[in-house]
Order: structure tokens, then C-alpha cells, then sequence
DNA sequence: ACCCGTAATCGTAAATTTCCGATATGAAGT
DNA sequence: ACTTCATATCGGAAATTTACGATTACGGGT
């Protein structure tokens, strides 16, 4: 892979859409839609993986910017990121249109 | 990757996703967006790539139901397959809205 | 029938991803 | 301080992806 990136959005939509391609990070983020926020161990047991699996693929969705959260307390809770799927469907639509809505669903990206 | 499969429509989107979350193929699909249509040669002279991995690219891009074309005449002429990232955009919102839609922007998917 | 330009396919090396078990780390309770 | 439970990180094996050059196949002209 060269430099190939036009833009640095272009570069972030992809870093997102390599975060969702793929079954059980998909899965995550459906799971956590439904549920606002959910523990790790939640996740877990809903899913037919090892829990360091999970753990790394909310490893993954996080840097992204497309989960966030972590340890608070014993457990660990994590949601989606308010606008991190809005603005990527902005993405996946026409260019034009993209570009229209460039810089209204923002919101400060991945807190890493 | 075990089953984990839980809708054929997640497996779509998924199969959509992985072709999507790779900087050529994204950039290729902009080009096609912006132009209704475009010959390969077109598209190898725009990236920093050989021309078999601009093909392969595209066979991806078409096996995902993304693109459509292939040879017509000498060359060969690819464009975006109509409501494919607009069904995609669906079910990437939230699962209730993409349940609402169901059905609606589908378009018979891959020709292959 | 033969060439020529274009695109698809083949073989393959390098890089990346995915998954797991094992181990380390964190926060709370005893 | 120590134990416990839940999560994160490490190390590594297997599978997948990405890219290329070389080759093959397609279509139109001559």
C-alpha cells in the first residue's frame, strides 16, 4: 500500500470501515446500538470468543473512534462514539453531499 | 472466524465493508462516483498501482456488489452499482432504522 | 489469420489480521 | 497487604490480504 491517501477524512474513513469489516466487530457495534452501553464480559458471553478476542477487537473499534470507554470500576463499559457512525455514512454517500455536510456531525475523533 | 453470523444482511454488509476499508478500492469508488463511468486504464493512470492490482481491485469491488462493468469493446467500463452504498449507509445507522428500511434500497446485489 | 492494445488471471512473496492461551494489570472488597 | 474478579496485553500460529511481474485471454483493426 502506498501513500494513495487524497484526504485525511479518506484516511479516517477507512481506518473506520477496516474497524467494521469484519463479522464479530460488526456484531460489537450492532450489540452495543441495541444495549446503550455494555460490559466487556456482556460482550463475552454473547459472542463465540475468547475473551482477550474481544477484547482486542474493542481494542481495534475504539481506535477507530467508533467505541468508547474502558475500565471504570471493576468491569468496563463501553458505547458507541455519538456521531462517529453519522459522519461515516456522510462519507459513504456521493462526494458532493459529503462534502456539503463537511464539519457538522464532527466530534473530536478517537480519544485514543 | 467462527459462524457469527447472524442476518445474510450482516453478511452482505460485512462483505461490503471489507471492499470498502482498503485506501485504493475507497479511492476508486470516488472515481467512479465522480465520473458515471470509467475505463480501467482510466482508473490505473489515477493510482499509484500496476494495472493487475487495479483489476483485482475491482473484481473485489464487483464480487462485493459495489461495482459493476467489466470488458465492453477494446477496454473495459466499470461504474457503481445504483443503490448499493445507499443500502449500505442503512445498515450502518442504528439497526431499528435499518430494520424500517428493509428492503427497500435493494437491488438484486452481485452479477458477478 | 495476425497483430496490438487492454484487461483478467496466475503464481507468489511480504505484510497484515485474527484468534487463542498465558500472563499482567486494575479496582474493589476483606 | 492480599485475594478476587474482570479486563487488557503479550507472544505466536494460522489464515487472509495486498501487491507485483509474467502470462493468458479478449476485441478490433489491418
Amino acid at each position: 500500500m502506498k501513500s494513495l491517501a487524497a484526504s485525511t477524512d479518506e484516511e479516517r474513513a477507512v481506518v473506520m470501515l477496516r474497524a467494521l469489516a469484519n463479522p464479530a466487530r460488526f456484531r460489537i457495534v450492532r450489540l452495543l446500538a441495541e444495549s446503550d452501553a455494555s460490559v466487556c464480559g456482556d460482550l463475552v458471553g454473547r459472542l463465540p470468543l475468547a475473551q482477550s478476542t474481544v477484547s482486542e477487537h474493542l481494542r481495534v473499534l475504539r481506535e477507530a473512534g467508533i467505541v468508547q470507554g474502558g475500565l471504570q470500576g471493576p468491569a468496563s463499559r463501553y458505547c458507541l462514539v455519538p456521531d462517529a457512525l453519522a459522519w461515516l455514512r456522510t462519507q459513504l454517500a456521493s462526494p458532493e453531499a459529503a462534502t456539503l455536510v463537511q464539519g457538522s456531525a464532527r466530534e473530536g475523533h478517537a480519544p485514543n
